[in-house]
DNA sequence: CCCGGTGTCCACCGATCGGTGGACACCGGG
DNA sequence: CCCGGTGTCCACCGATCGGTGGACACCGGG
């Protein structure tokens, strides 16, 4: 009998997979939390098989959560399961250790296949987000911002000339243009502006 | 008994609100969709007195299924479920003619009141939605920027100067200046940047 | 008819930006 | 020891921006 934990902030949802879940005889729903504390806590105490895991959750989030239980040494597998599918919530839940990475709009025999499969120790994926790894490591990745730079480029964003951001940061307006410079040159522009708004296409601001 | 629509394109969402809802004497479950479309045709079918309708669907989403239906004159109730409380959210479900707007987080007791009140031609909202409402309408609106003056803001977001946006536009350069010290004044800024990034947070862009 | 909004355009000019071509110190990894 | 990355800074100068203070035509609502 797989032992499965719900982690999900969302009443709705936790009621949705006990019913798809309960319905098959090899699985058993042991626990609902709503939280990624919650989760870790109780993993740590009763270790399901399978946790499924959402990813926005209040406090700590689920792939903290999955890299917490992941990082103590659990046999509990997680798989993520959620709506969103931005690189960045896939790249941080697979970082993290999660052992599959679902979507919210999977069918039943999706998501049961999934959570066999991650018991038996497999790693599952949806399709969509086989993809976007793939792709991902394919694209050479650009270098990435400086903590300093995206504190300049933030400043920016907010309108602030170059004097004004220098003030603001206590460094010579000099100074800002030399980052301002080197972040056009990361991002493959050469305007503040579009500085601005390709960091936050990516995600960086 | 109340009769309820599910329109959510989210399988687990709504095996979840079945489960919730047919725990309750007084309702039933008649339908499941997962488009608005299919929402839209299901209704002008055989009106149910409650419609739950997630926003974000393919297709056709939940705010304009809503207004067909509201449009069409159905005694069908529109109840939004859905995971989403931004700004533009609420008012287009709200003027698209919405009789609730609950979020994903109620509780069972929170959605079988609710849909309950609607039924009887009652609005409902969430707590949290009812103060976002308030604060949208205590807050003098803007004045909305003008086609033309998004087309010129959205290039420059892009990166381009004045010179490549009025050629891009077959415009003179002294157009583009001029359409933008509007935008600045509209949106309270006096910078380039600022007003890009001011777009977007306002959804402009 | 009047008026506000919109889209178009101009000249002037101070302020700011961005590109070039430098520089130094520190730090951590190889 | 070497090297790349990072954070700091400079001067120069052409290009661009933004603010000021104008202008005209069209359109739709009151």
């Amino acid at each position: 009998m797989i032992r499965v934990l719900l982690a999900d902030d969302h009443p709705v949802v936790r009621q949705g997979l006990r019913g798809m879940l309960e319905a098959e005889d090899d699985l058993t729903v042991v626990g609902e939390v709503s939280s990624g504390a919650e989760a870790v806590e109780f993993v740590a105490n009763d270790p399901p098989d399978v946790v499924l895991m959402d990813l926005r959750m209040p406090g700590l989030d689920g792939a903290s959560a999955t890299a917490r239980i992941v990082a103590s040494g659990s046999r509990s597998r997680v798989v993520v399961l959620t709506t969103y599918e931005t690189d960045t919530d896939i790249l941080r839940a697979v970082e993290a250790g999660a052992a599959g990475y679902l979507l919210k709009d999977s069918t039943r025999d999706e998501l049961v296949t999934a959570i066999r499969g991650a018991a038996r120790g497999e790693t599952v994926l949806a399709p969509s987000v086989v993809g976007k790894l793939v792709g991902r490591v394919r694209t050479p990745a650009r270098p990435a911002l400086s903590a300093r730079e995206v504190e300049v480029l933030r400043l920016v964003g907010r309108g602030l000339s170059n004097a004004e951001i220098g003030r603001e940061l206590f460094i010579g307006e000099a100074t800002v243009k030399t980052h301002l410079l080197r972040v056009f040159g990361k991002l493959g522009v050469s305007d503040r502006t579009a500085a601005v708004t390709t960091a936050m296409e990516q995600g960086v601001l």
